[in-house]
DNA sequence: AAAATCTTGACAAAATTAGTCGGGATTATA
DNA sequence: TATAATCCCGACTAATTTTGTCAAGATTTT
């Protein structure tokens, strides 16, 4: 799970449809670009990734716009940014078990169980749960436990 | 805190060190980069920013190099991530709680939080724990919590 | 027909990261 | 004391990645 600009402007443009977008609507770019001052060209690029990735649906003429296909409940930021972002491997070695002549290198597996540390936190997020602020349920239990533990 | 991969070439650097520093035997440059295939002069200039964050001593002159200043298990992965890599603020917004005319942007509390949640993964993280593949106490708990929801 | 809007691929600009270089300082050893 | 090994430093360049633009086209509503 990489994690730059683009996957962060993705997240909030998606946010910005939640909040404004009623009912079955259509939004369009340009108004969300001009409210969150984004270029709308590079929010094109996005909108066409995460309509691809089936998060977003879009109509086109007068009218037409985007809008999320599913509930802001239903929507996890992680495959938000997973969209629009390249694949990265954050072990650097491909991923491979035989990174280091044969054996693993010296970091595959503290990258590897980063990631996925990541992944399941925002995976656990969904865009309903970062517009109220509120925390998932499994990251107070997290925070629980790093005071505890 | 921001992670590239100049900060996994210095953890791994640093594993080598761990691993062949026998004592308190200094260890130089050029060993560990033969070793780990990575330029010398890179590696200088990272152990330059080690050096100064107190995580390795050096010295010079013939049979000098670098040796870790503490005991593997008392240095942590993010201590060592973060005294090469640049600041870094997640959230895109300078930090800042009023970065949206007033307040808050919208996805500021989300990457403030998964900031928190890395860096406090990788602090629990000392570098003989990564030596000795072993999951720290912390992680195991959190993957058992992620398991049962 | 006209205007609004999405759609696409290729391109350009900007920023960041990775890595180099030359010269210096220090120290052990012969 | 000379020599060689090593760290030390700042500035620079090269490579890569990210960010953003552009032009032309396709749909759809009015």
């Amino acid at each position: 799970m990489r994690l730059t600009t683009k996957g962060r402007y993705a997240v909030t443009a998606l946010l910005d449809l939640s909040l404004y977008q009623s009912g079955k609507k259509f939004i369009s770019i340009s108004q969300i670009a001009s409210r969150q001052t984004m270029p709308v060209s590079y929010l094109e690029q996005l909108f066409r990734n995460l309509r691809r990735a089936g998060i977003v649906e879009s109509a086109r003429g007068p009218g037409g716009g985007y809008r999320l296909s599913r509930p802001s409940t239903e929507i996890n930021v992680s495959e938000v940014v997973a969209s629009v972002e390249d694949k990265m491997d954050a072990t650097q070695c491909g991923g491979a078990t035989d990174c280091n002549s044969g054996k693993r290198c010296l970091t595959h597996d503290l990258w590897t169980e980063l990631n996925e540390q990541v992944d399941s936190f925002l995976l656990n997020k969904s865009l309903q749960d970062v517009i109220k602020n509120k925390r998932t349920s499994l990251a107070r239990k997290q925070e629980g436990l790093i005071v505890t533990g």
